[in-house]
DNA sequence: GTCCTATATGTGCATGGTCTAATATAACCA
DNA sequence: TGGTTATATTAGACCATGCACATATAGGAC
C-alpha cells in the first residue's frame, strides 16, 4: 500500500526509472522500507495507469530503453493527501515475539539462545544506523533533512530499546 | 508464515476449534500478532493436510459441528524445530516512517500533526500494555509465564522508545 | 577468453494476508 | 416482537510481496 506513496515521494524529488528507484530506495529508506525490484516495476505501471505518474521513454541501444517516470500534478495531490490523512490502524506481525511466547517449552538454554541471536541483530542494526547518522554530519537546517535524520534516529531508539529489553529478559531467566 | 507456528503453539497448550483460536489469539498474543478469521481456518486446514494437527469432529445441532484441532507428534516436532531455528532476515515495512520521511513537503504544522497523532497512538498502546502487565500480578515463577510477560514488556519498551523519539523530534522541528 | 557485474525491463508463480459474505440457530436485550 | 450478539465454518475475490527467471549487451577482472 505505502510502496505506492514511497515511490511517489521519491519521484517528487526527481524523476526515476524503475532501476534507479531500486537503488535510491536501498540508499535512502532501506532502514524502514524495502521493495523487491519486480514490485517496483509493477507499482510504477500502476501509478501510470492511475495517472499519478507519467513516462518518458529514452531510447538506448544495446540495452532496454530507459523509462523515466515523473510525478504528475494528480500524483502530487494524491501524495499530499496521503501524507495528511489519518494513520490507518496497523495489525502487528512480529514473528520474533511469537517465538519468545512459545519458546519456554524448550527450556532456559534455548530461550537464552533465541535472545542472544536477537541481540546480535539489534547490535548490528544499532551500529549501522549510528554510522549513518554520524556520516550525515550534524547541523541539519532544512525541514526535509531533519525529518530524514529523524527516521534514522527512530531506528536507533528502537534498537536501543530492544537491547535494553533483551538484557532485562535474559536477566529474568537466570 | 509464523501464523502456522503461532497456531501450533496455541494448540500445544490446548486443543482448539478455529473459532476458539480466533478468541485465544485476540486474548493472548494480539499485541504482537493478529490473524484474520478466514486465514486461521485456511491455516488449520493446511496443518491438518500436512499432518501437523488432527481434527475431532464434535457434532452439534442448530449450528455447525465443532472441529476440534489438536497438535500431532509431528506437529510438536515441527514447532520445536521452528523455535530453535535461526531467525530469518526480516524486511522492514514501516508506513509511518515513510510519511515522516516525506511529510516535510507539507511544512512544519503538518509534520507536527503527524507526530502528535502518533503520540496519541503510542500513549494508548503504552497504557493498554501497562494495564495488562499490572493485571497479571507480579511474582512470575515458571518460565513460560516469564516469557509471556516479556512479550508485553517488549511492547512497553518500544512504545516508550517511540514516545521519547516523538518528543525529541517535535522539539527538533521548533 | 571467460566469467562476473552493471544496465534495464519485465513475466509468471506462489504465499500470505484482508475483506466480504453466505449459512443457520439460539440467547439476550429493549 | 424485533434487533443484536454469540456460535461455527467456509468460499471467493483481491492485494501486496517475494522469488525465480528471461532477455540482451557492455565493460572490467582474472
Amino acid at each position: 500500500m505505502s510502496l505506492k506513496f514511497a515511490i511517489l515521494g521519491v519521484l517528487e524529488l526527481k524523476p526515476h526509472t524503475g532501476y534507479d528507484l531500486k537503488k535510491t530506495i536501498e540508499a535512502s529508506v532501506a532502514h524502514f522500507w524495502s521493495a523487491d525490484q519486480s514490485q517496483i516495476y509493477r507499482t510504477l505501471a500502476l501509478l501510470v495507469a492511475d495517472g499519478l505518474a507519467e513516462v518518458e521513454v529514452i531510447t538506448q541501444d544495446g540495452r532496454p530503453d530507459r523509462r523515466l517516470h515523473r510525478i504528475t500534478p494528480t500524483g502530487l495531490t494524491a501524495l499530499h493527501g496521503w501524507l495528511a490523512s489519518p494513520l490507518p490502524p496497523e495489525t502487528p506481525h512480529d514473528a520474533f515475539l511469537v517465538r519468545v511466547f512459545f519458546v519456554g517449552e524448550l527450556g532456559i538454554p534455548a530461550a537464552t539462545a533465541l535472545l542472544q541471536a536477537r541481540r546480535a541483530e539489534a547490535d548490528a542494526v544499532l551500529f549501522r544506523l549510528t554510522a549513518l547518522v554520524g556520516q550525515d554530519g550534524g547541523e541539519a537546517v532544512d525541514l526535509a533533512h531533519t525529518l530524514r535524520r529523524a527516521t534514522l534516529r527512530n531506528g536507533i531508539r528502537h534498537a536501543a530499546a530492544e537491547l535494553a529489553w533483551l538484557a532485562e529478559t535474559v536477566e529474568a531467566l537466570s
